[in-house]
DNA sequence: TTTGAAAACTTAACACTGTTAATTAACTTT
DNA sequence: AAAGTTAATTAACAGTGTTAAGTTTTCAAA
């Protein structure tokens, strides 16, 4: 059996050399210049090989994405550290905001294209590393409702107002859209006063 | 010059066939499907002829943009009649939401993808419709503002707070990524629950 | 050690994509 | 009718994801 193990872990060593030049590459040159054949030539692989390892781009996409939510994982460890809800809520808030500006190529692919969840249905897998974030959102929610911080309501409808909210910051930024409704330069800065604004709202009396 | 005339007239013809065609397509057939092949299949052309009318694809998705806002903007108009800005806020909210889920791949084109302004950059213009939809936005939040019927803060802080939000909810909807967080059958609803949730919160006590 | 099957990989090809340069067809003006 | 201008086309380039068929390599059993 240990011979059968070796060619598994052969396999897998692989598929990560796949997945990390891929990762490289998109960080690089930028989401849209990804293709089959670029990552190819970075390993030294015929382009066709690539799909004896993954079953086709939008599947090497999910798993450059899994890689994305991990990072934005590790940068939400120190949360448990912040007792009071709402500030934990609004460090969580500035965090995404950080992500998605530092790296944008990872945000586009984790949240805007649809490639990754194409590949998600494909796989009839869950959406694993998304969903663990999803749920740490709504704990804080349902914590600053419990200690009586936020007007009750459902967890679902504020945790889903609040997401939306940032990402829709997030994602306009990164459309080029925001630099509509203020200069340029400005646009980071009034991304940050506009999350404080709805912490600030939302905030019990 | 009144041939010469006439001869503009037949040439901004042809570019609206072209543009009223690639509309078609893709409400048909989405976004993603729409190549300058295919426009020029329906209107019985070469495809390299549409490349007499416009620069590029990019802006032949740019002037299809247009028409998505002129779209918007007439679910707009009914607006006028609500004299509570907070109300007239929050009307505008639920259109913006319809909007872009009756129409995802109009809203894809104006909010998501960043072809068309890529061709605004090229084309040295600037975003008119889009400008006039924000304006609009802003001026109900000053109204509000002044009412005393919301916390002061500054306008645009506001506005993109609120624009950020809707965007969100839509965006994340269009893409599939709501569902992770509500059943399919309830993102619809939750998603105004979510829109509703916003204007009670920063409706001033 | 040689054989034969299974696994790994590559080549060739299909059907697309946006776009440019060169060429032909059509219409205007002289 | 001849020359000049404009409109449209054909051919081609360089790229995309992906599949089928063929080749090379690996490795266990004879």
């Amino acid at each position: 059996m240990g011979i059968v193990a070796r060619k598994e872990k052969q396999k897998q060593e692989i598929r990560s050399l796949i997945l990390e030049e891929s990762m490289k590459l998109f960080v690089e040159e930028g989401f849209s210049k990804v293709s089959v054949r670029k990552i190819a030539e970075r390993i030294q692989y015929s382009p066709t090989t690539l799909y004896l390892y993954f079953k086709d781009k939008n599947e090497i996409l999910f798993y450059c994405c899994e890689s994305g939510f991990k990072k934005m994982l590790e940068q939400n460890i120190a949360l448990a550290l912040i007792s009071d809800p709402i500030e934990r809520l609004h460090q969580m808030g500035v965090n995404y905001l950080n992500f998605g500006l530092e790296y944008p190529e990872y945000y586009d692919l984790m949240f805007i294209q649809e490639a990754p969840m194409s590949a998600l249905i494909d796989m009839g897998a869950g959406w694993s590393s998304g969903d663990q974030a999803l749920e740490a959102l709504k704990m804080i929610v349902q914590d600053a409702m419990d200690k009586g911080l936020i007007v009750p309501a459902k967890v679902e409808t504020v945790a889903m107002a609040v997401w939306s909210m940032v990402h829709g910051l997030v994602s306009l930024a990164i459309r080029q859209r925001l630099d509509k409704l203020v200069a340029a330069e400005e646009v980071e800065n009034t991304m940050h006063e506009s999350l404080d604004w709805l912490l600030k709202t939302m905030k019990k009396a």
